[in-house]
DNA sequence: GACCAGGCACATC
DNA sequence: GATGTGCATGGT
């Protein structure tokens, strides 16, 4: 019999093999990392890239900047991403909250706590727990580990867990049976979403899978 | 033209 | 406390 610990193994040996390494998160620095954690929220990737070129291209991907751009110069900026006039705010509350514990400083925010840092997150209207913890392992090098609408999806589709499981149920589940660390979390996380886009939709692909035949 | 995407807050019962 | 709904663009 397997020990349970390795079963979630045996899946990151899969992903790996088949995409071998993903290099995560798609940004430059902590700060473009944790914008794009926001306008991402129920968004594809490729919206988001819009939208963060567009900053890029103003020389605006910077906690100062953004915040005294007018808030419409800013939506009409992120349109691209989707849910612009409810991001705006987002970002918004999430520049001043940086500004007003940190002083817009991510070094001095890196050297806090994660539970402390998670939990001054949540409390920012607009970031929940996938927002919050993706900032925290991708853009402040924290290991937690993030779940996403895929996880649960490959997690429940595999009977690992129940559709329902509430988010940092699922988030145990990992962390009881993974050792902390950064990189791996990062690198599974991003192999977990892959899996999901390209087989694990509402209409998926389970029969080529590289996941398709493990059994536990 | 339908369907979906790396959520979250808020209303309503 | 559970369940439903609004938010919006762009790719398939």
């Amino acid at each position: 019999m397997k020990k349970r610990s390795s079963l979630l193994r045996q899946l990151y040996r899969r992903t790996f093999k088949h995409y071998g390494p993903l290099h995560w998160w798609p940004g430059e620095t902590p700060f473009e990392v944790m914008v794009g954690a926001i306008l991402t929220q129920n968004t594809a990737w490729t919206n988001v890239e819009k939208a963060i070129r567009n900053l890029k291209k103003n020389r605006l991907l910077d906690p100062k900047k953004l915040l005294k751009l007018p808030p419409q110069k800013l939506a009409r900026l992120i349109r691209p991403a989707g849910y612009f006039n409810v991001k705006t705010k987002r970002l918004r509350h999430f520049l001043k909250f940086l500004m007003a514990e940190y002083n817009g400083n991510i070094s001095k925010m890196k050297r806090r706590p994660s539970a402390e840092l998670r939990e001054k997150l949540l409390a920012v209207n607009g970031i929940g727990p996938e927002t919050a913890d993706s900032i925290l392992l991708y853009a402040l090098a924290k290991p937690v580990f993030v779940i996403d609408a895929y996880t649960r999806r490959i997690l429940s589709r595999h009977y690992l867990t129940k559709k329902e499981t509430p988010y940092e149920a699922l988030q145990d589940f990992f962390l009881q049976r993974l050792k902390p660390d950064v990189s791996f979390y990062n690198e599974y996380h991003a192999q977990l979403v892959n899996i999901g886009k390209d087989f694990c939709r509402n209409n998926p692909r389970c029969d080529q899978c590289p996941l398709n035949g493990l059994n536990w």
